[in-house]
DNA sequence: TCTCAAATAAGAATTATTATTAATTAAATG
DNA sequence: CATTTAATTAATAATAATTCTTATTTGAGA
């Protein structure tokens, strides 16, 4: 699931996105978050390894990345925004608690889901993309397990 | 489904809310929009009728009015937060073009998908609502109707 | 290696939202 | 109906996320 410093750099050339550190450093460490990480927490998070990318180029190349395909925007009630390396339809789940965001995959709901809507439409309403979020909290399977 | 000043009045009055004419105008004004405000639009939007009002307290009331269940924020890829007068569930359909955010109501979808949800269950998640997002573009049904 | 357009660092600027505080107001009480 | 008082508001300062500016640096091709 992760990429090799050599994978992202085909996959940058092939979309036209020239290849610096910065930008590799960036998107490798956003793909390795498993839940959804703000810009502040990568620029946190690049510091070890390359500490002297500024806290505007991953601004700016998280809106590069999102832009060409290769990430999306998650948005919360909470003020920033976050962003996740999946850009494969999947679901949502929010943790109250935690404030974790992180990915379902359901693809038989996904379908159910599509085959309605197709098969009913939406009235005065073209759709091309469906988001589905579902909130609550993460529930410890561990403290379970050892009963 | 717009509430007059004295049922509003009344609602204030059961969930501990005090009367003012800022919020009793703020939250007239938020149930008058057809797709979802942000704080600055309503804030634009009474001054008209009552324009003494401060940005600060559309803010404020608008927060209130969350926290007390007669209205929910509404996010997007955009900046600004957006608020909704209905609480009940509902989907949202997002206009990618005009950024318009309306209401779409579809019960026997909702059914389904908590149907599926209740009997499947999300391993390691207490999920409690469900949000459905539809993304698109309002297609105009005024042009068909002519032809 | 050299060239040069593109990208970056640093920090200033902008924008949405929140906090502060003195003045105002709604509601309760007499 | 007037008075009291705590809650609310207006005005504006403060904050925080994000974007912009610009001088410097870097990567990719010749």
């Amino acid at each position: 699931m992760i990429a090799t410093l050599t994978e992202i750099k085909s996959q940058f050339k092939e979309l036209g996105i020239k290849s610096t550190i910065p930008r590799t450093v960036i998107y490798q460490s956003l793909m390795k978050f498993e839940h959804h990480p703000s810009a502040e927490e990568i620029y946190l998070g690049i510091q070890k390894k390359y500490a002297g990318v500024s806290l505007a180029t991953v601004y700016k190349t998280l809106d590069l990345l999102v832009q060409k395909g290769l990430a999306h925007k998650v948005v919360t009630d909470e003020d920033k925004v976050r962003y996740d390396a999946r850009t494969d339809q999947h679901i949502h789940l929010y943790c109250n608690k935690t404030k974790k965001i992180m990915d379902y995959e359901d693809p038989t709901l996904e379908q159910i889901i599509m085959d309605y809507l197709n098969k009913k439409g939406i009235p005065g309403f073209n759709f091309s993309q469906i988001q589905v979020n579902i909130k609550g909290e993460i529930s410890n399977k561990k403290i379970n397990r050892k009963l």
